[in-house]
DNA sequence: GCAAAATGTGAGCAATCCTCGTATTTGTCA
DNA sequence: TGACAAATACGAGGATTGCTCACATTTTGC
């Protein structure tokens, strides 16, 4: 599932290990030099592998990018499905969310790497579809949970809103953490207010 | 203006045409293969110039898609400036707004080249900042009207609202157009309650 | 009409992604 | 264990593309 784009299946285990330190080599790289500066060949030099290997387990530089984000997305989905699993109220609700949208914003903060990951899905034509999806996802968990709590509402209108509930918190994060404290907690807080009002109105 | 990265100062008015020449002919591309299918000697050929002429009017490749950017920027910054002009009360900036709103789906739908454009910017490094840029000098023309009529609200809040709501509305547009056209129009609709809710909201 | 400045040209350099033929390691069976 | 096969590792080099630079051509000023 993280890396779904695989070559050959490999004998499991040393190849997993092989993928977790290609990874961690790939996530150091474009921590400290930005989306741009990964580079296939200091990528395997860095993990200690050849060209060729790499390419053994990764089909293309694509792959590569894709699995970071494919992880990192990961985490943040399970986030969100666990913040908004205990909502059995619209106040509930959004209480919730205010604060998963405080803890995202603090893993934004504390590991701007994830941010250089989305740059990098950016830069390459064949991920950016991946942002949408991404957003689909995690609406839908959040349309979920409105449909049960506003069950006459129109659910179109349920999904557009939590889609771009959702796509609007990405674009708030990235704004956020590209700005000084002080304005990134400025934007943060509108974008709650702005959010909550939507998901709670009538 | 829109070519502020040119090689040297040329004899005006052959060189303009150039430059409009070279301009047309990325849109072009753009437009029609995506933002990832510009190539520099391909844009050379097309225009009929050589390549070498090409990087004398653009220093890079990234002059080019600036120059792009930039002339799209500085269309939508004049409909931005003169829809909001008018507005004289919160009722007559929330209509100018929710209108501007519409225009501005309306161009995305009716030319779809714009967000390769943006697309095309993205994927640059040098030219990411472009799009915060963007938005804080859109930003700045809403919260200047919105501090004339609410005088004694904290600048740096509205600021910060207005950063933020003009930021999500360039997100709104781009997943509103990725999407099929009745979902757009939700997303949108979406968006224009949930800015002008946070606009006009004490 | 000529020299000098400005502009045009395209072969080729450099960076980078990725392939493919070969070498090495691992697994299996007698 | 030894020998053969399959899986894995390797890295030189092919292919693409942004960009340069030495030279050719045109324009300008006198």
């Amino acid at each position: 599932m993280t890396e779904p784009q695989m070559r050959r299946a490999p004998s499991q285990k040393r190849s997993r290990e092989r993928v977790d330190a290609i990874l961690a080599t790939a996530t150091d790289m474009i921590a400290k030099a930005g989306s741009d500066a990964l580079r296939m060949s200091e990528l395997a030099q860095r993990t200690g592998i050849s060209i060729g290997s790499l390419y053994q387990y990764f089909p293309d530089k694509s792959a590569v990018v894709r699995a970071l984000a494919e992880r990192s997305n990961e985490e943040s989905r399970a986030c969100i499905a666990e913040g908004l699993a205990a909502a059995a109220s619209m106040e509930a609700l959004a209480g919730a969310f205010a604060s998963l949208v405080d803890t995202y914003y603090g893993l934004f903060l504390a590991e701007p790497v994830i941010r250089d990951i989305w740059s990098a899905v950016q830069a390459d034509g064949a991920l950016r579809a991946m942002e949408v999806a991404e957003s689909r996802r995690n609406g839908a968990l959040l349309a979920a949970r409105l449909k049960l709590l506003r069950p006459q509402a129109d659910p179109a209108r349920i999904e557009a809103t939590a889609l771009l509930v959702m796509h609007l918190g990405e674009a708030t994060m990235r704004l956020a953490v590209s700005v000084d404290r002080t304005e990134g907690d400025r934007l943060v807080e509108a974008y709650k207010r702005m959010a909550i009002r939507e998901l709670t109105a009538p």
